[in-house]
RNA sequence: GCCCGAAUGGUGGAAUUGGUAGACACAAGGGACUUAAAAUCCCUCGGCUUAACAGCUGUGCCGGUUCGACUCCGGCUUCGGGCACCA
């Protein structure tokens, strides 16, 4: 009687067996090439979903695949364990966010300990370990000393549900980007790192990373967003100063015949004129109150008001009426605009509106431009017209001629521009690293003393889930002695944005145990840069930004030897069921534990990777994981059907094979190199199983009884499918009688020669259609193919009685027979 | 508006360099085994025509290149994603 297939047991066999041999801890090696493969680490929010078991299921295939290869692999786990769910949970638990979250890491950890990835464990790290975040604030300190870090006041995204500050980027929509509710601005005083001086490294490695999906790098370049143009000085009429503006039109310069300046501008209130003061405050109060998502959409009703002042076109002389805008925007470019209202459609909305003159300077190459009757501006390039010495021009060489020209006289400049505006990483939250600063009314802004680090996150907190940051709230962390003066002294109450944490993990799980710094330079050389990262594509430009900007950071600061974190890529798409993501409240939500308790973490892992290919979504669908749990059932059965010939089994003698034992053999051989590639090149699991599932059904159909034969084809078996499921394959790789476990063994090597094919299959196509199909032998010689394609009697049948014009011979695949 | 990506049976998907469209699986239908059910095994399975052999047609739509196009080119449609009063 044969045994059943019984996941549970086998699985927790084989976990304990990993763990107990110590499989898969990670030692430099130099005899081997290293390998580092990283999936982005959990947020701890109680259990893993279904998009973990993927993630960590397409990341488990290539640990196990690159090991069997002859890799010395590094593949951690860890926990994103800052943030806000934590401190909210508190509130309403009454419990401490530590705790909740060791709970949550502790049951995770489980869950995915019962799924058998091939972590090394003990590089585990969380982020809200003190060993961890210690490190990030001496890198913190690092980064004020060098200049990396800053404080100023300025207008932050505000989400009055979290009662914090977001980052640009954290900003979706015009929501908050962890819980939709809509931000507004406020005016504080916040820390930012200096992303921007990485602007330019950034964008220019964007094109030296061929390993990452292209639209990944076009958002992070749109999200940098550069621009060429020139800085140009307008100068106040009846003063010595004046308005700089960015244009990226140079060309357009003779066309401006007004000014616009942000609300906001510095300038604004200086040079309106004692008449206009009433309207212009009256503005600038309107556009204050207005909220910035509204003001920032496109539909929204351009407007703005005459300051009285004027400006000189430097080119032109013209004089230009100097208004507030309220579609400029402060924090991009200089704040001001020229306005060019012919080739500008803004402009030109806001001409029209309040009646303002309208100068062509570009026209198409067929047909002039009318200020009086053009609709709308004319942006594209054209021919220069109106415009001195460039007339005539290619309005395209005229960008460069005028920026030329206005440099040489002393207007302008020629510079770069980039959309990307620095990190604001301070939240007024509890559970997240404390910034190491102190605050003294002598000394001003002091930086923690390095010896003193580092600043205990204090427990004994209330949670009350009112009035901002408990923290702040706590005189006892709060109050404290400059380490400057000595004087009494306050604690910096905000803490870091939790992507500060993400931003450099992958570094510390290198030497997660190093207690003299930041990172151990030894380890760190050896392992970075990351071989593969695997994770969402939500995290295209936040996360992934955010991690190349601190390695080149921690390069420059000489912690590590690496230009970019992650090598290669792959953004695995969404687990969907229902045509929609699972969430809880769309009721579509598969627990990964009741799918492991019923049919083991094997068929879990085994749909995951076959239903689709990684970078797809994925369709959940519950009658397919049954599918999958039938076909490791087959497996187990064919094996043990063979088990005795195979343990009797001697090895192939290639020289004495019968013909339906080569086919068999060259199927075996096929499959192998079809996995090889597939996983190795492709990263297509999918079709890496649908062969093996063939293969399986060739076997089946075979009437093939050597055992020698048999033996090497349900051995290969195993071992191509041991990356996909990993316990069953271990399992019956041992009762087949093999004393090295199979994680331990070498990835199989098709034979070249058993692959041979000693015959093909030919199709005869007559005018490129299909008509019929010649079986010959591999060595058949083309004039012997075409005499026997054109003797076919289908093929005779559309042929008959026409003229054959030519002959199409593809080796090996097809004969096109052209007819006429 | 700009930039990316996608569209193939009832469903998920395959076709890797321009060479048999629909591999593999799911669902469905039929059959075998069983007292019965489950499990398992076998057969059918894009559409139309046909008793059958077979033929025609078919990869979002319209054209083109080619002996031959799911694949390349031009033009559209729909869906998804990103960016967007960015000067």
């Amino acid at each position: 009687m044969e045994e059943k297939y019984s996941p549970k047991d086998i699985e927790q066999k084989w976990q304990m067996s990993w763990e107990k041999e110590k499989t898969f801890k990670a030692i430099v090696n130099n005899d081997k090439k290293k390998y580092y493969l990283l999936e982005m680490f959990p947020y701890p929010s109680g259990r893993i979903h279904m998009g973990h078991v993927r993630n960590y299921s397409i990341g488990d295939v290539i640990g196990r695949f690159k090991r069997m290869r002859g890799f010395n692999v590094l593949h951690p786990m860890g926990w994103d364990a800052f943030g806000m769910p934590a401190e909210n949970a508190a509130i309403q638990n009454k419990s401490h966010p530590a705790t909740w979250t060791y709970e949550n890491i502790d049951y995770m950890r489980k869950q995915l300990k019962k799924m058998g990835l091939s972590y090394d464990w003990e590089r585990e790290l969380a982020t809200c370990d003190l060993d961890y975040y210690r490190w990030e604030q001496q890198i913190f300190l690092e980064m004020y000393a060098k200049g990396l870090a800053y404080k100023k006041t300025s207008f932050v995204n505000w989400c009055p549900k979290c009662e914090t500050v977001l980052a640009n980027e954290q900003v979706e929509d015009g929501g908050c980007w962890r819980c939709d509710s809509e931000v507004n601005l406020k005016e504080l005083d916040q820390w930012f790192f200096k992303i921007t001086d990485y602007a330019e490294d950034l964008l220019e490695n964007t094109y030296n990373l061929p390993g990452w999906p292209e639209r990944v790098l076009v958002m992070q370049r749109n999200w940098i967003g550069k621009s060429f143009g020139c800085e140009i000085d307008f100068p106040i009429e009846n003063t010595i100063e004046s308005i700089r503006v960015f244009t990226t039109r140079q060309d357009t310069v003779f066309g401006a015949t007004f000014m616009s300046l942000a609300p906001e501008h510095p300038m604004a209130m200086n040079i309106t004129t004692t008449d206009r003061m009433a309207d212009v405050s009256a503005f600038i109060e309107k556009i204050k109150k207005t909220d910035r998502i509204k003001r920032t959409a496109e539909d929204f009703e351009k407007e703005g008001v005459f300051t009285g002042s004027y400006c000189i076109n430097p080119l032109t002389k013209a004089r230009m009426p100097i208004f507030l805008a309220n579609f400029v925007l402060m924090d991009y470019g200089t704040g001001a605009v020229m306005a060019v209202p012919t080739h500008d459609q803004r402009d030109f909305e806001f001409a029209k509106k309040y009646d303002l003159p309208l100068k062509v300077v570009i026209k198409p190459a067929d047909v002039d431009l009318d200020p009086a009757t053009i609709d709308q501006a004319f942006t594209d390039s054209g021919i220069m017209v109106n415009s001195g010495q460039f007339d005539g021009m290619q309005s395209d060489s005229a960008k460069e001629a005028i920026a030329d020209f206005l440099q040489a006289e002393g207007h302008g400049a020629k510079t770069v521009n980039f959309r990307l505006r620095d990190w604001g990483i301070s939240r007024q939250r509890y559970w997240g690293n404390p910034i190491p600063v102190i605050y003294c009314d002598s000394c001003g802004v002091v930086p923690v003393p390095e010896k003193d680090l580092p600043v205990v996150l204090p427990k004994d907190v209330a949670f009350t889930g009112e009035g901002g940051s408990p923290l702040a709230l706590m005189e006892s962390f709060v109050n404290c002695t400059c380490p400057v003066c000595g004087k009494a002294a306050r604690r910096e109450t905000d803490t870091m944005d939790t992507f500060v944490q993400s931003s450099w993990y992958f570094l510390r799980y290198c030497c997660p145990d190093f207690q003299d710094g930041i990172l151990d330079r030894e380890q760190v050389d050896h392992w970075m840069s990351v071989d593969q990262y695997i994770g969402g594509i939500e995290h295209a430009v936040l996360h992934l930004l955010y991690a190349r900007f601190f390695t080149k950071v921690l390069r420059d600061l000489g912690h590590t030897n690496a230009d970019e974190p992650f090598i290669n890529l792959l953004t695995q798409g969404m687990v969907i069921k229902d045509g929609s993501k699972m969430s809880k409240s769309k009721g579509n939500v598969v627990d990964p534990d009741a799918l492991i308790t019923r049919y083991g973490a094997d068929t879990a892992r085994l749909f995951s990777l076959f239903a689709a290919p990684p970078e797809k979504d994925l369709d959940w669908n519950d009658q397919g994981v049954d599918g999958s749990f039938r076909f490791l059932n087959r497996i187990w059965k064919i094996v043990h059907e063979n088990l005795d010939a195979i343990k009797a089994a001697s090895p192939v003698n290639i020289a004495s094979l019968t013909t339906e034992e080569r086919n068999l053999r060259r199927a075996v051989h096929k499959t192998i190199r079809k996995v090889t590639e597939d996983v190795e090149e492709r990263f297509h699991f999918n079709t890496a199983i649908a062969s093996v599932m063939e293969l399986l059904n060739t076997l089946q159909a075979s009437s093939c009884d050597s055992a020698a034969v048999m033996k090497e084809a349900l051995e290969s078996v195993v071992q191509l499918m041991a990356p996909f499921v990993p316990h069953i394959t271990e399992e019956l790789w041992q009762r087949m009688g093999n004393c090295v476990p199979l994680s331990d063994t070498s990835w199989p090597e098709y034979d070249r020669n058993a692959v041979i094919d000693e015959e093909v299959l030919v199709v005869v196509q007559v005018n490129g259609k299909l008509r019929s199909k010649v079986t010959v032998a591999v060595d058949t010689g083309e004039e012997e193919l075409k005499a026997l394609a054109m003797a076919d009697e289908k093929v005779l049948l559309f042929t008959e009685g026409k003229t054959v014009r030519k002959i199409i011979y593809v080796p090996g695949k097809l004969i096109n027979i052209v007819v006429g």
